[in-house]
Parts: structure tokens; sequence; C-alpha cells
DNA sequence: TTTATGAAGATTATCGTTAATGTATATCGT
DNA sequence: ACGATATACATTAACGATAATCTTCATAAA
């Protein structure tokens, strides 16, 4: 019955030729779709295993028109946030049936503009994207383009486009009341580089957790290395800036901070511990993501858990919803936040 | 000139009309075929270009039978392993014109096996596969599918098939004998699970270390939590073992400890921090990969630095050799190695 | 009996490219 | 002036699937 095939995969047409059915009877049945009676469909989907059938979704796509194909469009792979976020993206989005193709920006805003047309090009059916400093242009075109996309993790402004991300100034807020709390008095927001809004938005909660705890304005300190026109932030030399901004902070006495995200809070504690200046502060750190406590690493560090699982699902569900055409206004969706206390902000004293 | 598109992306047959040349000729225009006249291959670019054309890849790829693109199977993206080296991959990939699918097998032979299939369905140039612990159905499968493949960063065996790989025996050989230099004299190695082959061959650097040293056999340790029957490796609690064998260590003065990977020796140091047990025990640590110098994280981890970025760069060779029909035998790569102090085994001591 | 309804398939027409041929005109050697 | 080679295109035929539109033939309703 299994005949030899001579070269290369099987198709419809030989399942057809084999069953002596219709290419689109095949095609049907294979797909579940109505018209074809309970035996028929039944005998060609054990043909179909018998010959080892796979579908070639390349044509499947050409036709229908639907790749199934999401692209992400992160900073970079070997930055934990992401890798951690990508990794939940891909898992949800099997289970959806999809696939992710990948792509780094290097928080490059000409880079992104080209993945984006790269993925058009591909087809993918939607984007997810981790919008850099500048992708204003980046999603001119995708709209263009008609490519749907959902911005993740960082905002570009509130309804611009469909959006997901945690809520950062409660985040930043949380992270601060939590250096409060545990005595500290004299605070500093550091941030590697200007990440639009978001940057702002934890500025805010950074603030306000101050102005609440009545911390005074000269024991507010605010510090970012890269500067915001850079159009290549991770080729930016951001350690020596910020190992004698420490190095000052230390002088005047800071003994809290609270650095935009784990992966930078970590630079943060490793300069500690080797910078022969910054030997023995006693300074609180907390960072944001809850990287480590969501996979893998398990450190002292604190930090405000974004609920990455939460994020990535909000995130797919909204894309497939343009995909399947919905024309409602952008959305902007905020997860929930919540602080994680592992002892890099100090004991509680008094 | 530019007309009004009333739907849809502009396609060769729109460029057609509008340059009254054939669908062909355009496509062949736009590929810089030949047969075609400088100024028409010019007028044809530039209406296309005005027009706004942008290549259907899927299209293209049916009817050439290539997509450019390539699956990447890694473990996890949250390991910063995989995260780093698929960053790698990605950049050196689009250099060549390849996009890449990022698929994560969990380090489950069940569903890598699935994944492979998908990768299939897709019609993927090629694999990259970082192999799980039983791959040989995965490996046979794709035979059979012919879809070239380059296992990645382990081996199932002298050349079963073509893979990169770093010097392994001689990486575990300069760990160990960096822990003997720095004055250990009572050695363990520590893996998470058994790797296929990695682990032997890492194994036999670590012996053949302490062999030359002259360390007596009852001070070279051994321990794998993990069982190497298990087929879901990531979800087995191995702290609690770990931590047990590392307290056990501890009572019989074992001074040094080589790690499997960098990302496991993170693990250990967290452990040696915060376990009361294991307090103010002078252990050296080294781990295998160096992945925080390869990108980020600057801590003081002793590590063998693994050329990533040659890896990467000899995996997408070696696949692409293979797509456009390389039919030599299975090739092993080895990438050289290379040690890296950081002070976590000690300062030297006589 | 006649017509409407429906189930179960078959036909046909693309999807947007690229590969394999065809063809007309110009150029060339002899 | 003849056929031979090139040049620069046009025509035609896939690639492998899916969608839209027919056919049948049987059964039910009128």
């Amino acid at each position: 019955m299994a005949e030899i095939k001579p070269k290369g995969p099987v198709t419809l047409q030989d399942i057809a030729r084999e069953t002596g059915y219709s290419v689109n009877t095949v095609s049907r049945a294979l797909r579940n779709k109505g018209d074809i009676s309970q035996a028929t469909c039944a005998r060609i989907q054990r043909t179909a295993r018998e010959m080892g059938y796979m579908v070639n979704q390349i044509a499947s796509s050409l036709r229908s028109g639907r790749t199934k194909i999401i692209t992400v469009i992160a900073g970079s792979m070997s930055n934990p946030f992401y890798g951690i976020i990508t990794d939940t993206l891909q898992s949800i989005a099997a289970a959806r049936g999809y696939s992710l193709l990948v792509m780094c920006s290097r928080e490059r805003p000409d880079l992104e503009l080209e993945l984006a047309e790269m993925a058009a090009a591909r087809r993918s059916d939607g984007i997810l994207l981790f919008p850099t400093n500048a992708s204003a242009r980046t999603l001119e075109r995708l709209r263009e383009l008609k490519v749907p996309v959902v911005l993740m993790a960082r905002t570009l402004g509130d309804d611009v486009a469909d959006n997901v991300i945690a809520d950062e100034t409660r985040g930043a807020y949380l992270a601060t009341r939590h250096l409060i709390e545990r005595g500290r008095r004299n605070l500093a927001f550091l941030s590697q580089y200007r990440i639009v809004f978001s940057y702002e938005k934890r500025l805010r909660g950074f603030l306000s957790a101050c102005e609440e705890a009545g911390i005074p304005e000269q024991n507010r300190h605010t510090f970012v290395p890269v500067p915001s026109t850079t159009q290549d932030p991770l080729s930016w030399d951001w350690r020596t800036p910020t190992l004698e901004r420490l190095i000052q902070w230390r002088r005047e006495g800071v003994d809290g901070i609270f650095v935009f995200c784990d992966v930078e809070a970590w630079y943060v504690q490793s300069m500690l511990q080797q910078a022969p200046e910054l030997a023995g502060w006693d300074v609180g750190i907390i960072g944001f993501d809850n990287i480590e406590g969501a996979q893998h690493f398990p450190t002292g560090l604190c930090s405000v858990d974004c609920a990455f699982e939460e994020m990535a699902t909000r995130g797919i569900d909204l894309l497939r919803e343009r995909i399947h055409g919905s024309t409602l206004p952008p959305k902007t969706i905020v997860c929930p936040v919540r602080l994680v206390c592992r002892g890099s902000c100090g004991r509680l004293e008094d």
C-alpha cells in the first residue's frame, strides 16, 4: 500500500492518488473541515499517517494568507530579561499553534526598522515589539504595511498602540517604599539609559514614595549615564560614569538605590563587591523585573515581580485579536506587580 | 505614476503592469539576474522602490524551495547560556540572509522531536540542535525528512552528525588544573544532570588533571543529582540533593569544585552564601562557558571560555554547507577554550 | 410526481514567486 | 547574404496548498 516515494516529501496529491479522492477532499479531511463523511475522513487520515504526510506550511501560508508566525523583536537574547520572557512567549505561542521568529534590535532604532521590514517580508502574522528609544518610525511603517503589532514591556505613550506593560509607577513606588521601610533615607534612582516613558513612569513612582515618606529633595538622586540621543545604547560605556557616580553618591551619604532593572542591579552589586572605593558601603539595592525569581538565579536581590507569564499571555492574545481582524481602539494592558524581598535592602532596624 | 493601491501589498504583477514588462523580467531585474539590460533593470528597481514593493518570502520560498529560515532548538531561553549563543547566532544568521525560528525543548526528548517535526513542516532550510539527553530519534527522523542538522554545544558521539562543540576535555582539564594551582587538593566535579558525552568528556578532563597532580582517588568526588533516566530534567528538584551533597563534601574536606557550567556554578555560589550550613566554607568554584564574560554579568566566577562567537559562526556555516548540498561525511568541529580567572578559586598561596 | 434540501465530493481558480523554455531582433563571421 | 550566436525579453508551467464554486445522488417536503 505505502509506495516507495522516489523523492521529496509526501504531498496532498500523493495521498489523493493513493486513496482515490480529490486533493481538495484530502485537504479538508486532514483539517477536519465539514462535508466529508466520517469513514472517508478516517481513511484519509490513516493513509496520510502511513505515508508520513506532513503539511507544507509554506504552501499553506501562501494560499491561506496566514503564516502562523509571530515575530518577536527584542533587544538581545543575552539579556536575561528578554531571554526569560521570550522563553515564556515561545511556549504560549506554541500552545496556540504559532512559531516564533526571534530578532534582536540591539536597542537600535535603525536596526529595529530593518527587522520589522524583514518580519513583514516574511509575512509574519504579527509582531511583538519590545521597542527601542525611538520606535515611532518602525510603528508607522508597520501600520502602513498593515502588520499587527503589540508593544511589549515598554510604552510609547498611552494608547499609541496595543501595549502590554507592567504597572511601572506602582512597581517603582513599591520598590522605593521598600528601601524606606528598611531605614533608608537618602535615595537614588539609577537607570542605564532613558527608556522612553518607562523611565518617566518609574521616576514618578520613585518620587511619589519619597514624597510620601518626607524624604527631603536633596536626598532624592537620579542618574542616567547614557545620553538619550544615543542611537546605540548597548555599545555605550555606562560602567565608568556609573562607577564614578556611585562613588560620589557614597560620599553624599546615599544609602538606598532603586535600579531600573535587575540586570543593571546585578552590575551594581558586582561593582559594590569589586570596586575598592565602594568596599564596606552599607547601601540597599533593589531592582525591577524579578528575573531570577521567575526562573533561575537565586541571589539576594530584592526586586519587583512583573508577572512575566501574564504579560506574555496577554501580549500574544492581544496580538491574536488583531490578527483576527479586531478594529477596536488601541488598548494598554497593565499587569500587576509585586514586591519581592530577598534582603539586599538590609534588615528592618528599630 | 504611483497609483493608489486598493488593497494588499504590491506584487510583481503590479510592477509589471506599471512598467510594461513581464512579471518574470521584473523578478529577474529585482534579483539582478542576468539577461536584463542595465537600463531596464534600473528602471524596474526604481519603480519597485517607489511603489513600496517588498518581496513575499512565502511565495518565493514555495517556488524556490528555500525558506532562508534556520530553526534553533535550544533547551530554554531563560538559561543565559542559550540566550547568549542564540543572540550570537541571530546576528550571524542575519548577516547571511537567514532568519531564526527559535524553539525550546526544555531538555525533553519527546518535545524536541515534536519541535523538529514542526521545523520540518515549516520547511526550515536547516536546524541547529542543542540536543537533549536522548536525541537519537530526533536525529533519525530528521535524516528521514532530509532536513540538514548541526548539533551544537553537545555531542552524541564522534561524527554521528555534524557537530560544533567546545574542547570539553581540555576545558575541564584546565579548570581542574586551575583549582589545583590555587592550592586545592580535595576536588569535586558537580553536574546537574548527565549531558550525554559532554559529561563524560568533562569528567575525563577532570580526572586527568587530578591524575597529573597526584590527587589521591578518595579526593576526587563526583555528583549528578538528576538521574540519567529522567525525561524532564528541568523540572527535577536538584537543589535539595545538591545542597545535601555540598554539606557532605564540606565535612569530607572538599576544597575545590568544578561545576559543569556557569549557570549551575551560580546556583552553587548562591547556596554558599545563603545556606547557614555552608557559611564560612573556603571552597574554590570554577564553572564552564564563561557566560558572563561573553556579554554581561561581571561576577567573580572563574570559568572556561568557549568562544561562543566562533561556535556560532562555525555552526551556521557548517549548516549552510549542508543546505547547499554538501555530502561530505559528518564533521566535528572542536572550538578552542581558554581559562578565565576571576578569583573564585582563591589566591595563590605559597 | 415534483421540487427543495442536504450530504459528500469533484472542479477550478488562485496565492506570488521563480525556473524552464520560447521568440524576436540585432550582431557576427565567412 | 547565409546561418549561427547573443541579447533582452515574453510565455508557460510549476511550487503545494486552500477557497469558492460546481456536481451528483439521495432523501424529504409539498
